[in-house]
RNA sequence: GGCGGUGUAGCUCAGAGGCAGAGCAGGGGUCUCAUAAGCCCUUUGUCGCAGGUUCGAGUCCUGCCACCGCCA
């Protein structure tokens, strides 16, 4: 039994929860799901930033106390993860006395050790980001982030001698290619360490910033942010020393997006070797989400709409769409049409009809109790492969962290399957008594199939999974990878015609077409001006109008699709605009020689008109 | 300003000296178990631009352009 321990960062609670949080938190919980399935010894946790200046004033600003304030936002985290089904085993805050001892104690040990100096600082210090800026930082003498004037404070603070931690730590990134990943991620930290490496301010005074944890050893000062924010990976599993910490800690992996970067590829690991403490395993490093991408695409206004689309899509949905469109550590961009698009295409399409199919078909063709398999043919051979194959393919791309890849491989199942109804035709060997064999065994390893999608899926789609369970009656019980292992199903089982489990989302906009068209091709329609002076409706028609009109001297007639919106007689005598140069069509027996323009919109429809009179015959372009 | 990354089909991206690819979208066909789903076939390219090396260059080299990141 292999053993696990994942974080996440702890989020600052100065906002609600969004789009960025829920995607580590969300891959993060896929990972550990996966860990446990496969039988691992798994401790997630996630938690809170909670301390700092801008917490304070956000709360006096909300005329609250901080820590009223902190358990405010806290408790929206929490609620957050709760409705996502986020499995953490734990949700640290740094408020918490169990934090603040395991601070206290580092930092005292760091003191003891002579890692932490006293000394002075002076410099550009900007409130609103809560640091200091050099000269060069600085943006026309006003913060890049705030525009504003930064204000010169000299203050003593305390150090951590961080300068002397950077031979050792370069040489350890480089000894351990999986230290950072992905590479791109390394790359950058061991640029950043081509320059010297200075020692950290650690502290505040008091008297600007109370909101904090007291340094153990002067009462006059506050830790300052990465000193307190950090430590919760460790405090949250409790002193050094006590079990859980001996437990889980050599295993240790974190998961962060790129803005933090430096804090844990640089400030933690030289903290966590000062303090004598091993230094993690692994940092995973994962990319921004852009909203609103793609030219067409109608843009989602911020992260927090983002998120919201989990409930209006369902949660699975959404966990599908960010972990296949992004490549773990690079960018990617978020919409509601690729959401919706993924959804149709992947979810609905090839996922969801498959179950939809197979359970009807075992309802239909074998009264809905699974059948005993007879003879396996080769075709049945190369859906076991698939299984296989998917399995190898899934079990490699989690270890990196590769969502993406494992659900493409997840999906070159499902298409086996798929391609597996298809060839070997169920409904076709249904009629005809003496295949009865042939059809027991399609059917057992279609529904086999479906028991190990089940398995297969239940990290990424927690929810399906279950719901695939329940269908064949397994509902409730455990699950592990190696229940893989073909043939576990066993016949005689009963099983339920399934609801669909994503049903398609119909995009009520009309497709935009792909490419333009060059002024060549719109200049082959003639549109022309048009008097109507006769209309009546088609017989035995509810949405076709016979209309005659004249085009300049000619006269021709032409059907529309209008009469739901237009009186026959209110048309006489009007202009519209019609496509002139349209070959004929024959509607209801009616020969149209044109189409009328009319701009519609769900069940609304509106002829196009003349701003100011025109003769007929004009031309449109 | 320095370092690095990216630029390939309508969209998202893979390919890293040897016949330009996949998925989606589009087009055609086909099955009827299924959610207008499945399956099969299929159109589309200035591989950012300009030079160079090479028998041969998305691929290697040089310069330039655009976007992005890190550092200053």
């Amino acid at each position: 039994m292999r053993t696990f321990y994942l974080t996440t960062p702890i989020y600052y609670v100065n906002a609600a929860p969004h789009l960025g949080h829920a995607y580590t938190t969300l891959i993060a919980d896929t990972i550990c799901r996966y860990r446990r399935l496969a039988g691992d010894r798994v401790h997630f946790l996630t938690g809170t930033d909670e301390h700092g200046d801008k917490i304070a004033q956000a709360a006096a600003k909300a005329g609250e106390t901080p820590q009223a304030y902190a358990d405010r936002i806290a408790g929206m985290f929490s609620e957050t993860w709760r409705r996502l089904g986020i499995t953490h085993d734990d949700f640290i805050r740094t408020t918490e006395p169990r934090h603040k001892t395991v601070v206290q104690a580092i930092l005292q040990k760091l003191h003891d050790a002579g890692e932490i100096y006293f000394g002075e600082y002076g410099g550009n210090y900007c409130y609103g980001c809560e640091r200091f800026y050099t000269d060069k930082e600085l943006v026309g003498g006003k913060c890049p982030d705030h525009q504003t004037a930064p204000t010169y404070i000299k203050e003593q603070n305390y150090f951590f001698r961080m300068s002397r931690h950077q031979e050792w730590l370069v040489k350890h990134i480089e000894g351990h290619p999986d230290f950072i990943r992905p590479e791109r991620y390394k790359n950058e930290v061991l640029a950043f360490l081509r320059d010297p490496l200075e020692d950290l301010c650690i502290s505040r005074p008091k008297s600007r910033l109370q909101w904090g944890i007291p340094l153990p050893f002067d009462p006059n000062y506050v830790t300052y942010v990465w000193f307190d924010a950090l430590i919760n990976y460790v405090s949250a599993l409790g002193m050094p020393g006590s079990e859980r910490f001996e437990t889980f800690w050599p295993h240790v992996q974190h998961l962060i997006a790129k803005d933090i970067l430096k804090p844990h590829g640089i400030y933690w690991p030289t903290m966590l070797k000062a303090a004598g403490l091993p230094i993690y395993k692994r940092l995973n490093v994962h990319g921004y989400w852009g909203l609103g991408g793609g030219k067409m695409s109608k843009s989602i206004g911020n992260v927090v709409e983002a998120l919201a689309l989990a409930d209006k899509y369902s949660h699975d949905a959404f966990r599908y769409f960010v972990m296949r469109e992004m490549t773990f550590g690079l960018d990617a961009n978020f919409s509601e049409e690729a959401l919706v698009g993924r959804l149709n295409a992947d979810l609905a399409n090839d996922l969801g009809n498959l179950v939809s199919r197979v359970s009807t078909m075992v309802v239909n063709f074998a009264g809905g109790v699974i059948p005993a398999a007879g003879a396996e043919g080769v075709q049945e051979a190369e859906v076991r492969a698939a299984l296989e194959k998917a399995r190898a393919e899934v079990d490699a791309a989690m270890e990196e962290f590769a969502f993406q890849r494992a659900l493409i491989a997840i999906w070159e199942f499902i298409g086996a399957a798929n391609r597996y109804v298809d060839a070997t035709a169920p409904w076709v060997l249904a009629k005809d008594a003496a295949k009865r064999e042939r059809l027991d065994t399609v059917l057992y390893t279609l529904a086999e199939a479906l028991r190990c999608l089940g398995i297969l899926v239940a990290a990424f789609l927690p929810g399906t999974a279950e719901r695939i369970r329940e269908i064949l009656g397994l509902g409730g019980s455990a699950m592990a990878l190696a229940d893989l292992a073909w043939g576990r199903l066993k016949a005689g089982t009963k099983i339920q015609k399934a609801p669909a489990l994503f049903p398609r989302i119909d995009t009520p906009e009309a497709p935009l077409p792909h490419r333009g068209i060059s002024i060549d091709d719109f200049a082959r329609v003639d549109l022309r001006v048009a008097e109507v002076v006769a209309a009546e409706r088609v017989p035995k028609s509810k949405r076709l109008l016979k209309l005659t009109v004249k085009v300049g001297t000619e006269t021709r007639t032409l059907v529309a699709g209008i009469a739901e919106h237009y009186d026959p007689a209110s048309l006489v005598g009007r202009k519209v605009v019609i496509v002139a140069n349209l070959e004929p069509a024959t509607l209801m027996g009616v020969e149209s020689n044109g189409m009328v323009l009319a701009a519609s919109e769900g069940n609304d429809l509106a002829l196009v008109v003349l701003d100011r009179d025109l003769p007929s015959g004009a031309k449109v372009k």
